[in-house]
DNA sequence: GACCAGGTAGCAA
DNA sequence: TTGCTACATGGT
């Protein structure tokens, strides 16, 4: 086993490793029984604990560019919070969660595991995701344990709709190995997907079976390191009701179009935040 | 028992 | 195109 660590002087700004891999962006870090947080990067196993911004690592192998992609440590955090709109509840976010990053998993499981999140809360989500691993995904032996990767799509693909069902995904099983058909077929091609311009590849991932204008956002903001999504889930939508009412239009798109003009530079960024800050009890003191 | 959770597919008008 | 409605499952 490698040990490391990345301190502060190795990425910009502060970091929240907790907030950042359990707020619903990603569903592929898990907690281990001493309380750091347990990935799969190809072969590689990650446990990783943070503590005052310094991220203390073990693994097979260095993991720190993997790190540094996926937990977003090259962003220039600082820089990105100071450009926030003045909006109060993006400023009560930004205060409660300064140290959230976005990330950037790898676009597979990323799609599938927002195809799963559809009226779902977010500790299912993680569930569903760790079960499709333990069911389908490839052991790893690290430390005298068995750890399982994310599955690949042939393998999904070959399953069936009912064995999917027995894992509680429920109506969302057929969009799951329908989804995998295509990507193993080549229907879509996620490197052309990567490269296009934003509205034009929301629309290109729309494409998947079980994915419509928010998963496609979804899997754009934390799959593929584009900064325009504004995925509009039901607390997004509230907060605009209540709190950037002008920005409400008739379709997604249209939505979509207004409010990201709302949220600065970075919308994704300020979405996160305030998904986040929403979904654990903030603004309900609020008028 | 309703109601809700990081919505989407399928179908009617 | 836009506007319903059904859809699995588990927690409050």
């Amino acid at each position: 086993m490698e040990r490391g660590h990345l301190s502060a002087s190795e990425f910009r700004g502060p970091f929240d490793l907790e907030t950042t891999v359990t707020s619903g962006q990603t569903f592929l870090w898990r907690e281990t029984e001493d309380g750091w947080y347990r990935t799969v990067d190809g072969d590689t196993i990650i446990e990783v604990t943070e503590s005052d911004g310094v991220i203390d690592w073990r693994s097979n192998a260095d993991p720190t560019e993997v790190l540094n992609r996926r937990l977003g440590l090259s962003a220039d955090l600082p820089q990105i919070l100071e450009a926030f709109p003045s909006e109060p509840v993006v400023q009560a976010a930004k205060e409660r969660y300064a140290g959230l990053r976005i990330v950037t998993e790898p676009v597979w499981p990323t799609l599938i595991s927002f195809i799963l999140s559809a009226q779902m809360r977010i500790d299912r989500i993680h569930e569903m995701v760790t079960a499709l691993r333990k069911s389908y995904g490839p052991a790893i032996e690290w430390q005298g344990r068995t750890v399982y990767g994310f599955p690949q799509p042939e393998t999904l693909a070959a399953a069936t709709e009912a064995e999917l069902r027995e894992l509680g995904l429920g109506y969302r099983a057929p969009y799951v190995t329908e989804t995998a058909e295509l990507l193993r077929d080549g229907a879509v091609d996620l490197k052309a997907v990567r490269s296009m311009e934003y509205e034009a590849a929301r629309e290109a991932l729309t494409e998947f079976v079980g994915v419509g204008p928010k998963v496609a956002d979804c899997v754009l903001l934390f799959g593929m390191d584009f900064d325009e999504p504004v995925p509009l889930d039901t607390w997004i939508q509230t907060a605009i009701e209540e709190y950037f009412p002008e920005a409400a239009g008739d379709s997604y798109a249209e939505t979509s179009r207004a409010i990201r003009d709302r949220l600065g530079p970075r919308p994704g960024y300020a979405q996160t935040y305030v998904f986040t800050h929403l979904r654990t009890g903030g603004g309900e003191q609020e008028e």
